[in-house]
DNA sequence: GGCAGTAGTTGTTTTTCACAATTAAAAAGT
DNA sequence: ACTTTTTAATTGTGAAAAACAACTACTGCC
């Protein structure tokens, strides 16, 4: 049952981690996915921690969709982000808390909301789209450009495939 | 100098997410890094919730590695796992008390710890190497077999990339 | 022997995340 | 016209996870 631990020598290039390998881990995209997640998501805390958008994902997202779409509906905004409506919800309160979007009540329907920029919002929009464009040149400028559009055209499959495996 | 936001109409293709371009966000590795990772991760706290190892990352990875390596060391899985040694020490915690792994101090050191698998850690980690298989066959079979490599390869780099700028 | 550095633990606080239940309005059926 | 079903969003709640700081114990170097 517990028997032998067999070794996957036919594997071609030993990958190792800090020295190690890490068993199936090592061929597996969604460990490198999860593990860049990690770095990329801590980095870009820090680099927010000033501001309303800091912590968790979501909130840039939420602000920029809000920025290029005025008007823009909660049940959208939770569509993009993949979260149900209470965390949608709660993220657009803490923006309209803080001053940089408002809700207003829907002209045709009085159920939905229709969400604003403000000011105050537009201006940490322009702060925010610079930190994402340093941030990307930081860990990402070492694809060499004429990998970039491949790798981009991989994460975007694999983003639209799993919007359509939740449905 | 928060002068005319410049359209990139030199991208050839207007990506948009659920019917919405997401300004700067749609050319972001980072973006999708993130979002991809929060459907893979909750996926997988899904495929183990009756497991030991569901929920949170790292648990996984702590598993896989003290079964490849009797012995192992905290700090070493702190290393690999790129967390603070607090975090690995609870998931640690947590898969002793769950009875799949063991500590003992170490024979050379006696700050330090030995951590080795146990009987039940055993299965558990075969386990979950047929979920890790199942999933990643389910979230990225969809990437044609010559593409696979390239995407790995870049991910990697990604992954070694960020590993550095940490130290 | 004293001191600096390393290994790990404990404590604490803040936040997140996901599920369930509720209110309210619109749309659809009869 | 009136009931039923769906849709939009909020509130409540409980369980955790992540990050920091502070602490104990041991090693190894001058």
């Amino acid at each position: 049952m517990s028997d032998t631990p067999d070794k996957p020598d036919h594997v071609t290039e030993p990958f190792t981690v800090a020295g190690l390998r890490i068993d199936v881990l090592d061929e597996a995209f969604s460990w490198y996915i999860r593990s860049i997640d990690t770095v990329v998501s801590r980095d870009l805390d820090q680099r927010t921690a000033h501001l309303d958008v800091a912590k968790g994902k979501g909130k840039i997202t939420t602000l920029l969709l809000v920025d290029g779409y005025p008007g823009i509906r909660p049940s959208q905004i939770a569509e993009v982000l993949m979260r149900d409506r209470p965390a949608t919800g709660r993220i657009i309160d803490h923006l309209v808390k803080a001053g940089d979007i408002r809700r207003e009540s829907d002209e045709d329907d009085q159920r939905a909301q229709s969400l604003f920029i403000t000011e105050k919002g537009s201006a940490l929009a322009q702060e925010v789209r610079d930190i994402i464009r340093t941030q990307e040149n930081d860990f990402f400028d070492f694809i060499p450009p004429e990998d970039r559009q491949e790798f981009m055209r991989v994460l975007k499959r694999a983003y639209i495939n799993m919007r359509n495996k939740l449905k």
